[in-house]
DNA sequence: TCAAAAACTTACTTCAGAGTAAGTACCCTA
DNA sequence: TAGGGTACTTACTCTGAAGTAAGTTTTTGA
C-alpha cells in the first residue's frame, strides 16, 4: 500500500530526506562509509583532505543524530572512535544511485 | 556499463543532483508539474500562497537552466506564460520516490 | 616533567541565499 | 484617461551555514 501524496506534502518527505544529506560534507563521508565501511575520525579526516575538524564532526553528529550513522567510543589511552553507516543508512545507496543515473540520462 | 566512482566522485555527482532540487521552492514546484501538468504563472503563484513572485521566478528560472522546466510564452493581450517538465524532469519522479520510500524505510 | 597523539570544543568572521517591499511594461476595456 | 491583470525587476536587509584559528582533555612513554 502507498502513501497518497499532494504536491505538498511529497515535496515535503522529499526535503526531510534533504536535510539528511545536506551539508557540504555529509555525501563524501557517506560514500567514504557505504559499503560496510569503519573508519576513525583521523582516518576520514585524512580521507577529506579539505574538511576542518569542525565541520567532520559537526557533520558526523548530526548524521548521528538523523541516525544513518553509529559513533563507536574505544576508551582507550589515545582515545579511538569508529564510525560506521546503520542498515538504514546503507539502504540509502541505491537511492543515491538512481540519482546518478538520472543524472547521467541527460539530453 | 557502469561508471566507476570514487567517494569522491560520487559525491560530487550527487551534489550536482542536490543543487538542481536545492533552493526552497523548486520542489514543490517540482511535484506541482509531475504528470505532465502543465501551469501558468499566476496558477503556480496561487498554488503556493507562501511564494513571493520573485522566488517563483528565481527559482523557475535555474530550473529552465537546470533543463528540467520549459518556458512557454503566448504573445497575448495580458501576457501569459506556461510552465512543464522537460522528459528529463519528469524521469527525476521515480528517482524522488526512491527517497521517499527509503524515509518510510526508517526503523 | 614534558611532549605527543586523538578527538574533540569554542569564539569569531564571512558570505550567499532567502525574505521584504516596492516598482515596471504591456495592452485592453470602460 | 484611468484602472486592472499578468509577468516580471530592482534594491535593500537578514540569517544561518561554513570557514579560520586556537584551545582542551587524557594518559603514556622518553
Amino acid at each position: 500500500m502507498t502513501k497518497k501524496w499532494t504536491p505538498a506534502s511529497a515535496a515535503d518527505g522529499v526535503e526531510q530526506v534533504l536535510k539528511i544529506l545536506e551539508g557540504k560534507w555529509k555525501l563524501v563521508i557517506l560514500f567514504h562509509l557505504f559499503g560496510g565501511q569503519v573508519k576513525r575520525f583521523s582516518e576520514l579526516e585524512k580521507a577529506i583532505p579539505a574538511i576542518t575538524q569542525k565541520m567532520l564532526i559537526q557533520q558526523l553528529r548530526q548524521m548521528e543524530a538523523d541516525g544513518i550513522v553509529t559513533r563507536t567510543i574505544y576508551h582507550q589511552v589515545p582515545p579511538k572512535v569508529e564510525y560506521r553507516l546503520t542498515d538504514w543508512g546503507q539502504e540509502l545507496c541505491p537511492a543515491l544511485d538512481a540519482l546518478l543515473k538520472w543524472a547521467e540520462n541527460q539530453k
